[in-house]
DNA sequence: AAACTGCCAACTGTCGACAGTTGACAACGT
DNA sequence: ACGTTGTCAACTGTCGACAGTTGGCAGTTT
């Protein structure tokens, strides 16, 4: 009585982990038992292997033969390390942008931004969410399939480490200040400026990062 | 009779297929049969499977549910969009490498690119594993290990077009002065123009992909 | 003759069980 | 008391078998 109607069980095994590794459901160091989380989830070790497999290949776990599936608990050089891809993808991907963007992408630019002044100034802290979503509609405007792939893959390993990201109204400004600088140069077209705006800001979150993290 | 000695017997088939699908021995647009192939490899289909899904993380085959595994031949938008994420991450290389580049890494890509025309004048073709090495001997002088990883999975999936690729002098010339090039950049510590240069290289190299694929 | 329908073989997806390795604990010797 | 060695439980690595799905082929209908 599991037919799989659309994906299969390896398939929904990755939603489930990635979720569970993201939201810190399990926790940055603990290890992965197959057999337990096997019958937690209801299905045989095999798909689960898979599963762990693929998001290892995500950069969300870490194998160590014989020993297991760990959640990677990240150190200073690492976050470095991390975000000198992250920079090097998205200004590539900020420069494309700047020569490629159609109207409908510079709507859903602007449109974003503002969404996201809104929610702040509502109250709330600072909007995860549409920060993601900024980037994304960003990377999409650069309508490179492969370099969206990997940013795509980059930003997930970096939301692991937001669970400890303290919250900055200072960092939260530039942030949106960035943002909209960033919209206006690829308005602009101008891939030179767009690169640099992006440089400098993924510079100031990676700094934020660096500091939250000795703490 | 078969203790893993040092390498599991997953990660063993991993080197194998990969082997056999960079050098053509497994056709692009073929299928890759779990039950045969694990026979061949004298293992069976479970770490078999773990091979075929790693392979796919890298790119060098394609899953389709329920269908199999195919080695992907490649359009030439595939190859834009590869190159690309190429000169994104290559470029980035460059500029680290030119501002953090040690003594010994310039002996060593002035190494790489003396053997290069030594092998080339002793009446061969182009070289191509001097070629690679020269792009693995500048992504070490980086000295930023994501990118380099991502480097070297996309290099293996460009690999991948050599087979279809036709040998031409003047590329070649091209080619090894754009090396010459760029090691001076980085021996000056000018990042700008190692990255202009390398966008010039890779761009040329992209640039005659594309014509030897429409042949 | 062309299109449709039902059947069939081949292959992938999944499972449960066995074998080998690893790290830890306990017993022993110094 | 400390270091060493032997033992053991837990877990991963691997295997063979079964179930479900897919694409193709033959038979049938219009």
């Amino acid at each position: 009585m599991t037919p799989p109607l659309h994906l299969s069980l390896a398939g929904q095994a990755v939603d489930v982990l990635r979720e569970q590794v993201l939201t810190g459901e399990i926790p940055p160091g603990s290890r992965v038992n197959e057999v337990e989380v096997a019958q937690k989830l209801g299905i045989s070790r095999g798909p689960l292997r898979e599963a762990i497999r693929h998001l290892a290949s995500e950069g969300l776990l870490q194998l160590v033969p014989h020993r297991g599936a760990f959640v990677p608990d990240t150190d200073s050089d690492e976050v470095k390390a991390l975000f000198e891809l992250r920079t090097a993808l998205e200004c590539a991907a900020a420069e494309l942008a700047a020569s490629r963007r159609t109207d409908v992408d510079l709507v859903r630019l602007h449109e974003v931004c503002a969404e996201s002044r809104r929610d702040y100034k509502a109250g709330r802290q600072f909007p995860y969410r549409l920060d993601l979503a900024f980037h994304q509609t960003l990377i999409d405007a650069a309508r490179s399939p492969r370099i969206a792939e990997q940013v795509r893959l980059v930003q997930q390993r970096v939301v692991l480490l937001r669970s400890t990201l303290a919250d900055d109204p200072g960092h939260t400004h530039a942030s949106m200040d960035d943002h909209d600088e960033l919209v206006k140069a690829i308005e602009d077209g101008d891939a030179a400026r767009a690169s640099t705006v992006m440089r400098r800001h993924l510079s100031r979150v990676c700094a934020q990062m660096l500091t939250s993290l000795n703490r």
